[in-house]
RNA sequence: GCUCACAUGGCUCAGAGGUAGAGCACUUCCUUGGUAAGGAAGAGGUCCCGGGUUCAAUUCCCGGUGUGAGCUCCA
């Protein structure tokens, strides 16, 4: 062996990561993976990591049975009981365990025994029962280190002692096999790298992401809150959240509007029998809120489409009206789980920044493309990356095959042309049409689902919906939902996690915290104030009788993206001095070159 | 929806089977200040809701509501 191979940790053999045991059993060869922070490397440093803590496990508690201990995005896990009750604190003392048992540095050893054989040697274990008989295979792997000995399909490392850098992260319960039907089992989540450094930085992150999360940001912003009397799922929006929100309505809508969409508005409530010619009723029903009224049956949109196609019936269309482009900021009711709500990100009511595209077969490409460059202008302007992927037909779905299948060959064409990546989600699409999902990436990595692009010929057909062509005839146009930020909701919840609640100007609940030194300075405060709003911004200003130093303190907690002091030197001369929040140094500008600065910093921003 | 945990002033939290406390915030007064907490006094709680156990429940038990974590990423 050559001495690039004693470092390997694995290979990789036809795209395949195969560890060093198995290659040696079967003679196979390939590129070598060493032990570092690669996607293959760390596969099979955190699949040997879980066991390791399965066999740290089984040395501290009696009875220790285990299920399944895979690698996912985020670390690893294993499903296991015990005799014993296990919490939070004894995460530590499995750590500890689990280096004790690392220093040992025990041989990973493999070997192949038949399904009979397996069946018998864990003929008391009624999860690894479970578990085989879940595999297809007649030979299963058996891994041993030490003493410990686990049935697991690998690859693993060829040594514990290559163990170093994990922590074990949270405790919580998972029922066998994710079924709610089914016992529940212990889960214990870990992580690990290959080196400290890294191992490090993830654990910064993850308090970093703590220390963002908008519920908390939300309360201490004042941005929005829920109430137990309110109900579940419903949020209210207080005063700096609303004029958070507010600038991204009114900066969207002049953006909707340059794109030649028309503002429309739908009830809430739309009778039942609607919904039963949309389809809602049946495929989306367990979802929506229903209501009697004078004995007629009422359903609360869940969906905005209904509406907007009664705003399409309310004329007769000619061809050469089309596109037709409707949008709304749509508010809309859905019955999620109870244990799904969370936050901002999933409540049962919010508001949709909701479009819906009426056009011939022939232009769908091109509305596709000019929706997908929408969303590129909107989130590159808030920093994000994005990935996109194409959902197929669900199980529950209406319309023909022979529509779904060219659908979502007009949603391939429209990123192949545009020569735009994404993935397939298979099954994953709305039950009327195809979709296209857009995932975000925000400031520290993590990923979201906002914005949506669905293709639909099927709310058309039912509907009835119809052109007339240029030879008089009818014909049924394609609608194309759109929504780009997806809900006002989840959106600022992202933005507040994205930005730790310290918003750019042109959305920032205050733009100026203007702050004066005595009280005889309050009334410049009030002008600038007044100019400011002129302009289209807001502030506040902290002339509150407390301490010059508590007041500036205040401001600073404030997060508002610009502080500025005035005093006697500022009255006198018409100039303002501006705080920087991050290096807490001051400069002096006159009130023009400030205003103007504010104008400008407002308006940097045209979707 | 399911499992577990939690629920005490506006917020963050302490506390005991005998009807409650701190810090911040709030109110009033003093302080009139040049860049991250000046001082004093004060107001504010059906201890989430309903039922049970008990001489006595906010505390223990049951149910509900709300919140949090997890339940999808298959040896």
């Amino acid at each position: 062996m050559s001495r690039k191979k004693m470092d390997a940790i694995a290979i990789k053999h036809n795209d395949e990561i195969i560890d060093l045991q198995t290659a040696a059993a079967l003679g196979i060869e390939g590129e070598p993976i060493e032990l570092d922070n690669s996607d293959d490397a760390l596969e099979v440093l955190r699949h040997s990591t879980a066991h390791l803590m399965a066999q740290a496990v089984t040395s501290l508690y009696t009875n220790a049975k285990f299920f399944v201990g895979p690698v996912v995005k985020e670390g690893f896990y294993y499903d296991f009981k015990v005799d014993e009750e296990i919490g939070e604190a004894d995460l530590k003392k499995i750590e500890k365990q689990m280096i004790n048992l690392a220093k040992k540095k025990f041989e990973i050893e493999r070997y192949e025994i038949t399904m009979e054989e397996a069946k018998l040697k864990f003929g008391n274990d009624e999860l690894k029962l479970d578990v085989l008989k879940r595999i297809p295979d007649s030979k299963v792997s058996i891994y041993k280190q030490g003493d410990f000995e686990d049935l697991c399909r690998g690859p693993h490392l060829p040594n514990v002692r290559n163990i170093r850098f994990f922590k074990l992260l949270k405790i919580a319960g998972a029922y066998r096999g994710g079924d709610s039907k089914n016992e529940m089992l212990t889960r214990i989540y870990g992580i690990a790298f290959a080196d400290k450094e890294t191992l490090k930085n993830h654990m910064t992150m993850l308090l970093e992401a703590e220390k963002r999360d908008h519920r908390k940001i939300g309360a201490e912003m004042k941005l929005f809150t829920f109430r137990e009397e309110v109900g579940a799922g419903f949020p209210i929006w207080l005063p700096a959240g609303a004029r958070l929100r507010a600038r991204l309505e009114s900066l969207l809508f002049k953006a909707h509007r340059k794109r030649g969409y028309e503002p429309v508005r739908g009830p809430e409530m739309l009778r039942a029998d609607l919904w039963k010619t949309s389809g809602h009723y049946q495929n989306y029903g367990e979802n929506m809120y229903f209501t009697d009224i004078d004995d007629v049956e009422f359903g609360v949109k869940p969906m905005n489409c209904v509406g907007h196609i009664k705003a399409y019936e309310h004329d007769l269309h000619s061809y050469r009206d089309l596109p037709i482009k409707y949008f709304e900021y749509g508010v809309v009711h859905r019955h999620e789980m109870t244990g799904a709500l969370h936050g901002l990100f999933r409540v049962r009511e919010f508001t949709q920044d909701d479009a819906h595209i009426f056009c011939t077969l022939d232009q769908i490409e091109e509305q596709i493309t000019e929706v997908l460059d929408f969303v590129d202008k909107i989130m590159s302007t808030f920093g994000f990356d994005y990935k996109m992927m194409i959902s197929t037909k669900p199980e529950k779905a209406v319309g023909s095959d022979e529509i779904w299948e060219s659908t979502i060959q007009s949603l391939k064409n429209a990123m192949d042309n545009n020569k735009l990546p994404y993935e397939i989600d298979e099954g994953g699409g709305a039950f009327y049409g195809p979709k296209i999902d857009i995932k975000i990436t925000d400031a520290i990595g993590r990923e979201w689902q906002c914005g949506t692009v669905q293709l639909d010929s099927n709310l058309p057909a039912r509907f009835e919906l119809e052109y007339n062509g240029e030879n008089n005839d009818k014909i049924q146009p394609v609608m194309i939902h759109r929504a780009i930020l997806g809900s006002f909701e989840r959106f600022i919840g992202i933005l507040t996690e994205h930005y730790a609640g310290e918003f750019p100007m042109f959305v920032a609940p205050t733009q100026v915290a203007i702050v004066p030194i005595a009280e005889t300075h309050n009334a410049y405060a009030k002008e600038l104030s007044d100019k400011l709003i002129d302009l289209g911004a807001d502030s506040e200003i902290f002339s509150k009788n407390e301490s010059l130093n508590k007041r500036i303190r205040t401001a600073e907690k404030g997060r508002v993206p610009m502080i500025i002091v005035i005093g006697d030197e500022e009255v006198e001369n018409k100039t303002i001095a501006i705080r920087d929040r991050r290096t807490r140094e001051q400069s002096n500008m006159s009130e023009s070159d400030f205003l103007s600065l504010i104008h400008k910093k407002i308006n940097e921003v045209n979707f």
